[in-house]
DNA sequence: TACACCATACTTCCATACTAGTCTACAGGC
DNA sequence: GCCTGTAGACTAGTATGGAAGTATGGTGTA
């Protein structure tokens, strides 16, 4: 296990702990740092965090809840393995409601938040291929940022907790996604929203995410035992 | 408070308890018999229905995600008052989604599935306009029916949970709503799966669901204390 | 060797006890 | 009358012990 053993400094004590290490749990199962299969328990985690077990349980639900955890009663809790079904399952919601909030942005174009987004491009081309996990963040950050200025936070917690699929098979891909390439239809997107072409933002938008997953059935092959053995025999994508 | 005072007999003591709670309360809380500000407390309902306070907690914070409950650290726990733009945020996300399901299912027309659909119809034509919980029940199968049948189940869990804003304001308007109408738009939708028109059957569903809260301005001015003040001044609509 | 049985050490889930923060009502000083 | 301080009754959050169920390793019996 990559955590520090005096992973207790984490923790602030003044807040309520169990949002805490939900968050961290988490990160770390997102970023593989737990790797898929692991078992793990109530007691385990509390001793390694100097707290009790309760607040551990409600992480762990919460966690459970984002398909992050399985819990099984009297018998264990483990670190989902990645599901390709999952994972796509997340792909089809969450690209219904970018679409829909990439229409309504190219719908009435606002300059300022398209030249806030061009810059953000910018940042990304810098780390483009260079440092993965940077660019995860700013990915993230993009598609944000064009929730909000669409006025749909709400919408965004939806796909925050879609994502999480599709980012823990990014963070096992680390390097071999082709971050310059979406950078590019980042690119495309932004255009067609400031040239007011709501037809071509949704279109760049649905490729987009589309792209995001080219790499997976390589991932699959390369990693199997942190993947899920397929649930479905028939078509579905 | 409607609630039996022999609460507890709904539960089934074989089975874990913080689950059954949870079903338990969200439907009270969006059927309305728990009125929108009302305060609870966990050890209130854990005397009621004869458990520790644990299971209680673990369900009020689940409520508290779904946005039916409020929970105040040392202050309490308030049933969520409606809030016109959560409803409305539920109602953009449950919109793009729907959209793609019926888009999916217009461009691979599965004849099996019209039949089914068109006699779910002809069940809501009967109830239409008498029980209003009755329609809500058979409106709820029919949705679930379009997503499942496209495949989408996981999808349709998405929905489920930003449907409980919108399914409040329902049963506060009771007989108000125009049933009527709505069987005849799932009739629209359905016809154009079924000939294949798949921009046809997108714009059914998004007239649909856009349409099932005409009442809403209504229903706010009648009943305004069961609302949240609009928390936005400016347009967002 | 192969199999049934059982003790033991886990696990989650629930109940109970305790801590710390918040609200309320009332007493006392001005 | 009005403000301030404080005691007590709340609240949610956390800690801890016990109950019920499950996996595991060893033992006895063929």
């Amino acid at each position: 296990m990559i955590i520090a053993h005096d992973a207790a400094a984490r923790l602030d004590p003044t807040g309520a702990v169990a949002p805490q290490l939900y968050r961290l749990l988490r990160e770390a199962i997102i970023q593989g740092e737990m790797e898929p299969g692991t078992r793990i328990s109530e007691s385990e985690i509390a001793t390694r965090y100097a707290v009790s077990r309760q607040p551990v349980r409600e992480a762990f639900i919460k966690l459970a809840e984002d398909g992050l955890l399985e819990v099984r009663p009297q018998r264990g809790t483990f670190v989902c393995k990645i599901s390709v079904d999952s994972v796509m399952d997340a792909r089809f919601v969450r690209e219904a409601i970018e679409a829909d909030i990439v229409k309504a942005l190219a719908a009435d174009p606002d300059a300022a938040l398209v030249r806030d987004l061009m810059a953000q491009i910018e940042e990304q081309r810098v780390v483009a291929g260079r440092d993965s996990v940077a660019f995860i963040r700013l990915d993230e950050r993009f598609h944000r940022t064009l929730a909000e200025g669409a006025g749909r936070s709400h919408a965004w917690r939806v796909v925050e907790g879609q994502k999480v699929q599709m980012d823990r098979v990014r963070h096992l891909a680390t390097r071999r996604f082709p971050m310059a390439a979406l950078v590019e239809q980042h690119g495309a997107i932004v255009h067609a929203i400031g040239r007011g072409d709501i037809a071509g933002a949704e279109q760049a938008m649905r490729l987009h995410l589309r792209a995001i997953l080219t790499d997976l059935p390589e991932v699959v092959r390369d990693l199997p035992n942190f993947f899920e053995a397929a649930r479905t025999p028939g078509r579905l994508y």
